[in-house]
DNA sequence: AATTTAATTTAGACAAAACTAAATATTTGT
DNA sequence: ACAAATATTTAGTTTTGTCTAAATTAAATT
């Protein structure tokens, strides 16, 4: 595999999201700022390798060989990211350009090696669950804190009402994406939550907890 | 730069061993297993790029742009080589290979961060000198036991031979780089050299009297 | 259903980096 | 000095990955 077309696949991978979807030569052009010839032929040659499925003007799909081949280059890109931020002290916004580089380091061994050094992560910086050698990973999801049932735990992954009064309400009590949040104790008169987040137990209120998108780290 | 083009650079440099000789064209192509006229068409590529100095025929030299270009990805490989062996428990022979690839990961702020990460180490596990971020690097005067008369001082710095074979042999007799060593005898029939390591005598063969390099402390 | 618009593919071109085979320059040996 | 051997360059191809422009297919609108 080049690095060109582990590229391709890695972002064929990621969008279709883990689904079986189709994906349009015009989606794959945009998300790599290239042009869709270029990818009709890049899709072509993928196919020939069984990497994806594709049938002219019908859009394409990875193949089992081809996920595969994703989840190690996303597995590679998640781990460099990890040691970027705990071991080099990179902040986590200027970690992904450096993995899209590091990802395509040709070595077992090399991705082995600093698995088991960065002591076996289960996610990148960002909350993005680590595939295992094998491919396996936690597939997460991502849920309202309102819908949520006490004792949940998860990482602030988005929000839903991306007004700048609710942006600046989480700048103003230190709530940023990518912190570690714990469900404690729902109110059901009100609704307001108790939460747990940064070792900080704090209170919010039903509409705060229907505007944030925790994810959550379940069995896939 | 292409990371073709800097292992182009980075092979005149090695040719040339820091002097200013003219390198040529076939001692390029043998070095890197390409063919002579493939060397021919991006000798003329890094001479538009004054990178080296070429005219037809009388071989090529580095400018002095392409000498801090080639020292600084060998500063770029060598402390991914103390990285994979400090910290990922890399054996010195398994490195070198992988430090090629890492070598031409583009980020400076990669290369100073993980610089700092290793503690700013001078040499690498072979031990070659580390050249600063300004292309400074202190000229090792290491020479190898057979070169040297009896009498010698100096401390292990590095391996000439690295295979498998000559490092387990370092291993069994508990030879490390950094244990001083100095030479009390050498036998004229067979090179063989008796020599004080870590107060304890031993006698070694002229094979790895041959592969084993001292940094000196004191001559005579 | 026909027409217009948008998506996709094809055809032809280009740059990078390699190769082979042939031409040319330099060096060596007598 | 001159022929033979060797080194180097040139010319022409190949592969990979990209592009533009044109042709074709699919989708959306009237
Ligand atoms: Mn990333
Ligand atoms: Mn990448
Ligand atoms: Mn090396
Ligand atoms: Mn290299």
């Amino acid at each position: 595999m080049t690095l060109s077309e582990e590229d391709y696949i890695k972002t064929i991978y990621h969008l279709s999201s883990g689904q079986e979807e189709s994906i349009s030569t015009n989606a794959i052009a945009d998300q790599m700022a290239t042009k869709p010839s270029s990818v009709t032929d890049m899709v072509k040659k993928l196919s020939e390798k069984n990497m994806v499925n594709y049938k002219k003007y019908k859009g394409v799909s990875l193949t089992e060989k081809g996920r595969l081949t994703a989840l190690s280059i996303v597995r590679k890109h998640r781990l460099w990211e990890v040691f970027l931020v705990d071991k080099l002290d990179f902040a986590w916004d200027e970690v992904h350009e450096v993995a899209e580089q590091l990802e395509h380091i040709k070595s077992d061994k090399l991705i082995d090696k600093l698995d088991t050094y960065l002591g076996n992560p289960r996610v990148n910086p960002h909350g993005d669950p680590i595939p295992s050698k094998e491919g396996v990973f936690k597939k997460s999801v991502k849920k309202l804190i309102s819908e949520l049932p006490v004792g949940s735990k998860g990482v602030c992954v988005g929000v839903n009402d991306s007004s700048v009064a609710f942006l600046k309400f989480l700048d103003k009590n230190k709530i940023s994406l990518g912190d570690s949040l714990r469900i404690i104790e729902r109110e059901d008169f009100d609704g307001s939550v108790s939460i747990v987040i940064n070792d900080r137990e704090m209170r919010i209120s039903d509409q705060i907890a229907s505007n944030l998108f925790l994810e959550i780290l379940e069995n896939k």
